[in-house]
DNA sequence: TTAATATATGATCATATGTTCATATGTCAA
DNA sequence: TTGACATATGAACATATGATCATATATTAA
């Protein structure tokens, strides 16, 4: 399957389209955070986590999930720095880490909502 | 593995928490639109296609991607409702169903760039 | 230190996903 | 209608991913 013949068709817009592409790092972060809030178990956490801080085994009983696999989703969400933690005796609580993530899921509730 | 021994740790956050949590349904639409822009090659193609209305020979050409390739990724796109397209002669055209993704991009832009 | 609780992590496995290649469909011109 | 081009789709394959289970770590109390 080879490109267009006609090399490219309308060269003005795909220059315009490639500056709105952003760095290769950028779009690589871009994309990890919406892989972050692609799985339900996670969106689940982090809506969650919206309301607010809250330690592992409560997201498990929010989540209905075992608090293994909230652990493991949570370390997700932590590498992608989209939550924070603090230890607090035995806990560990958890909140979001910036309103960032916040405006994402209104934004998407939006959309969804039309 | 059990859940906490003292049942639920902290029974008011848990009660918000939950009330914050989406409804099943709206909640899989939303990791949908959240998965749509978490591949690398399909975040370009709805980046791409912020700036303007693009064929899809243009769009294999934006993302160094071949046609099918970016034609098997639109699809999903058009199944969620993130793009549009039109047809005009041999070409497809596809633009950006609504604005409330290019906000979404912009929103993980901003939490990106922190 | 030992036991108990809360959380984290590693390994495994079944499933989901993206790409490629081949083929099909749709459109236009000759 | 036939051929050429643009796009779409199906099948197959390799890779990625999430859940589970077992085990490890961390904290506190006894």
């Amino acid at each position: 399957m080879e490109r267009c013949k006609e090399k490219i068709l309308h060269m003005a817009q795909v220059k315009r389209a490639v500056d709105n592409v952003p760095d290769p790092n950028i779009l690589q972060s871009m994309t990890d955070i919406f892989k972050a809030l692609s799985d339900p178990s996670r969106l689940k956490i982090v809506t969650a986590l919206s309301a607010c801080e809250l330690c592992v085994c409560d997201l498990a009983a929010v989540c209905g999930a075992s608090e293994s696999a909230v652990s493991h989703q949570l370390r997700i969400l932590r590498n992608l720095k989209i939550v924070r933690f603090r230890r607090e005796g035995k806990s560990v609580f958890y909140r979001l880490d910036d309103d960032h993530v916040k405006s994402l899921i209104s934004q998407s509730l939006q959309h969804v909502k039309e």
